[in-house]
DNA sequence: TAGTATACGGAAAGAAGATTCCGGTTGATC
DNA sequence: GATCAACCGGAATCTTCTTTCCGTATACTA
């Protein structure tokens, strides 16, 4: 229960300028991620900027309730995905989805860590990570994926591919997508390193970088 | 020719004022990325914020400076694998390299793309993209690696690598690669797209997100 | 339709950083 | 060892946000 049910409902004024702030947020948040300023959003939202603070206590909440509602989307196709007959094919699906999301949406590519700190989110972050879970053990029980990859894998390699959204002219996303889908198939998996490359072995590599002269 | 060689060299404090800020910049950029804040920098170096400004522009073409210096140290590293008897072994080093690059320097990984706007940081890009051309060029010749990938593929893929550097506990940015590196290979490989996904079936993917209530 | 709790807008305060400026030093030169 | 262009430090300035505050307006209730 975040908000109190027994508190007289909001004004109707305030309800739709609450509407229109998640609007405008969920466009410009995607256009610009965290660069989109408070006072470009209330102008975008048709709103002065003392009624955004009214709506949502800061920026991080706002954002927040954006992410979470993108969140419960992605959960809703992977669950769609997970009855698909063809369990691999639900999962490419779904990671063209997700891979899209990335692309198209600048914030959620951003800050989904540090959009973590809610709890709101953070459940909706639950709910996709258990649906993949189920997705991948279809996948990979049909022997069509590699055996070692886990739920939260997948977000993971998603953000990487995010990040290849402006990456040169070309289908730069889409190729950086289909590369890491390959190597999700069981088809010539070799083993995924199950610990952390040590710290030694890291730093070896490291200390060779130079400094300018 | 970026700095006029006829006129008087530097003084001598001015030249070690130069070097302490690099080395400065070097470490505080890999540490905290774009964060760094000048103030900061310069007490790390050991001098007022005006030696900075007098040594360097201004922050990009200190960043550029460090981030063409680690370009160079990348493309020198690939032109000695591209030398290595077995061009796939002498491939994976290279990219374990590229990729701890990206994690130990969260700088490098930020703002590779906004430094190319400086020529001395392009030239450099160019260098390492050559040099992964040849390598590519021998470990698809030798049949090991897929043959549709082309070297501006690579650093795409290991900056989304980099993105993994903090993502939960365990090994992720090494599962990551690992995927990267058995997506790469010939065995197994199916096709990459050629164009980017249509403008019509992106946004029919994307059009469903929904806006929060 | 009068009364009042809510909500509105937007000016102003607060915060954090990049960059400039200039009075006071110091290395190089003769 | 005197001269002075080149340098140094860091306070002050300029920008760019986020967030608060409060006088005014408006929706709901009786």
């Amino acid at each position: 229960m975040t908000t109190t049910n027994l508190a007289r409902p909001r004004r109707a004024d305030a309800e739709r300028n609450r509407a229109r702030i998640l609007a405008a947020a969920s466009e410009l948040f995607a256009e610009r991620g965290l660069d989109a300023s408070m006072p470009e959003l209330a102008e975008r939202a048709g709103v002065g900027i003392g009624t955004v603070y009214r709506a949502f206590p800061d920026k991080d909440h706002l954002l927040g309730a954006v992410m979470a509602e993108r969140l419960r989307w992605l959960a809703g196709e992977i669950e769609a995905a997970a009855q698909a007959d063809d369990p691999w094919a639900g999962f490419t699906d779904v990671i063209w989805k997700g891979a899209a999301l990335h692309v198209k949406d600048r914030a959620f590519h951003q800050c989904m860590r540090a959009a973590l700190e809610l709890p709101e989110v953070r459940e909706a972050r639950g709910r996709t990570l258990d649906a993949f879970q189920r997705l991948i053990g279809r996948a990979q029980a049909a022997g069509s994926m590699r055996g070692d990859v886990v739920a939260e894998d997948i977000p993971m390699l998603l953000a990487g591919v995010g990040l290849s959204r402006a990456a040169g002219p070309g289908a730069a996303w889409e190729r950086h997508l289909a590369v890491v889908i390959d190597g999700l198939r069981a088809e010539g998996a070799h083993p995924l390193p199950r610990r952390p490359l040590s710290r030694g072995r890291l730093d070896a590599i490291v200390s060779e970088l130079p400094c300018p002269r």
